[in-house]
DNA sequence: CCTTATTTTTACATAACTTTGACACTGACA
DNA sequence: TGTCAGTGTCAAAGTTATGTAAAAATAAGG
């Protein structure tokens, strides 16, 4: 899922792509308005966040463009000003949300999701990192990068269980309960087997995994 | 838990800081951007509180360099009734939230126990400090500033066992009930192996233990 | 049914930890 | 000062936990 943002202030740009990216999403990175068309145009993204005031073209003026050829996709303005006549005006041009600085990372993470959320429903929702790797839940696939790595629901279990308990160990009991059932006790090797595959599928170098580490004695760990 | 807080007018600092330790967290106290950058170097806060005008370096210099490091840390900005919020444009994207003057304590302790919590979900309950050393007992390890050393369930039992005791010496029976249970005896030198190696790994200079001290023909002692 | 993908088991290899014995060193004490 | 029990630590041996390939079993989808 890619996002297009377009702010002259370099700070700020480079804060909202960490963000951005910190989500799972991959941020595109324009500091002004031509740029940001050049971006939009080449890179289909599925969302944009303008700052309004831009030197050249302003927010204003890439969203009428946009608009021309995209009445879909949601464009979402920051804003240095409070006066109601900006949103007004952005709302008559086609804006979809506005954020007013100063803004929390929270809050436009939650506006972007929620926006991106009206348009694909069912994607974007519950997407989680596991470091590099990116995990989507709904489509059974993880990424990294480019490439596609396909799971199988136990694997995306054990993948949800690890990110949910980061920094924790999780124990081997644990991870049977959540992912067999707790009246279920499957033989000794079971966890290891699968562990071990899932491994050689989301680690660069399966002999030294770094997202999934063992605590021995104990279980497995992410982070 | 330690939050650093930068404030410039003592008086609103002396009433911050005695908040926060009232409600059980250490406070760092900072009356300018300079210093406030030194104390986050040095002690490695948990949170901080940034009064946005300050003279020298400015509530959002010392943002926009701890965020160069930390993306994680929660960073709250501290801002004066009347004051323009929107005159600095650029940085506010690497705050997490903001609390207007005047504030009550309630609404600062909310805010930063919100925040707090966001970022340690459920640690602060069990760790416990060995001198200048952190243990996490639910994730099985222990950190010396930024250096993290992973413990075995059993190094971590020693550990909790010379803290209970902190003062007085734990006899090597004590030890080896606690650790290897009450049935089990171990020939004579498997209790020094233990801790020789725990010592190696917590230890500054093993050879002249600080943590873990020898009390001859008795056990060990921390403290 | 048959095919295919997934899961479980088996069997063995490997790595990590624990215990033990050997030996050196220390401090208490005669 | 010499002796001796207590302790530190290395390295070998013993033990247990984990990794993984491959076969067998099970489930899923025609």
């Amino acid at each position: 899922m890619k996002i297009l943002i377009a702010e002259d202030d370099p700070v700020t740009l480079e804060a909202l792509a960490a963000c951005i990216e910190n989500e799972g999403f991959s941020a595109l990175q324009a500091t002004n308005g031509r740029q940001a068309i050049q971006l939009w145009r080449e890179k289909n993204p599925d969302l944009v966040c303008l700052d309004i005031m831009m030197p050249g073209l302003s927010g204003y003026d890439v969203c009428r463009r946009i608009r021309k050829s995209d009445r879909e996709i949601p464009i979402l303005f920051l804003s240095a000003k409070n006066q109601e006549i900006d949103i007004v005006a952005g709302l008559e041009i086609g804006a979809d949300d506005f954020i007013r600085k100063p803004f929390t990372r929270r809050e436009v993470m939650a506006r972007i999701k929620a926006n991106l959320r009206r348009v694909h429903p069912e994607e974007s929702s519950h997407t989680f990192k596991l470091q590099e790797l990116i995990v989507h839940p709904e489509a059974l696939i993880a990424k990294r990068g480019d490439q596609v790595i396909e799971l199988s629901p136990r694997e995306l279990t054990m993948l949800q269980l690890l990110k949910k308990n980061e920094g924790y160990p999780v124990t081997r009991d644990a991870f049977l309960d959540a992912c067999w059932g707790t009246d279920y006790f499957p033989d000794s090797r079971t966890l290891d087997q699968h562990i071990s595959v899932l491994r050689k599928k989301i680690e660069l170098d399966s002999a030294n995994p770094n997202i999934i580490q063992t605590v021995r004695g104990v279980g497995y760990r992410y982070g």
